[in-house]
DNA sequence: TTTATCAGGTTTGTATCACAAACTCATGTG
DNA sequence: CACATGAGTTTGTGATACAAACCTGATAAA
């Protein structure tokens, strides 16, 4: 860990993938659900198409989420799982916030 | 609370000001410490001058501190403070984050 | 069959924002 | 004086969140 001058940084550092509030909806409800399609959380998180198009993006290429893309009647259906390396730094960043957030009792 | 199609939003939104890293880490320190100045964020956040310098000030814009300008022997001295509004803001934001992230137990 | 419509996404454009480099301005110091 | 140093502020830039516009294939209507 990285000192300055004899001060130290706030012990862990907070994972930005997972912090943004449209990202962390979105994993919150696949760490719950397991598996989702992409209307359902639209719906559930309110964000526009587009929106949650590039978020999902971005936690792919993370590796934080695994993308399948079926066929369920001839109409595409894009389903989310939450990885394992997801699942992790979920777990993580919510103890790392959690610790922050209390150590001011 | 906003319904879309029967969905309901997550409760509480996330004020991005409290947030976003660099701010939650200034004002986790003034939450405690009451006052300090400067370069002692400084070295507290490890963010750098101008950093600091303008999330301080967005942080006033918002009234969340107030900044106080003194001359200690000569040398200027900018004391930061939480102020009221500032200080329920954390605590809102705390308990909404908390929340948040136990929702998933 | 051609045209329109719609569902399910993706790509593109833009406004905002975090961050650091460069600047400011006053005060020591040789 | 010239130069450095401390304490911030302003400016420039790259990244990013977001929505508008676009795409692509399936069904519906003419």
């Amino acid at each position: 860990m990285t000192k300055i001058r004899g001060y130290e940084l706030t012990g862990e550092e907070i994972d930005k993938l997972v912090h943004e509030p449209a990202r962390l909806k979105i994993i919150l409800y696949l760490y719950t659900v397991e598996s989702a399609d992409f209307v359902y959380l639209m719906h559930k998180t309110s964000l526009s198409k587009g929106n949650l198009s590039s978020h999902l993006s971005k936690l792919e290429e993370a590796g934080y989420i695994d993308i399948e893309k079926k066929f369920v009647d001839k109409i595409p259906r894009t389903m989310m799982t939450l990885s394992d390396k997801g699942k992790h730094a979920f777990e993580k960043y919510k103890e790392t916030l959690i610790t922050l957030l209390r150590s001011v009792d």
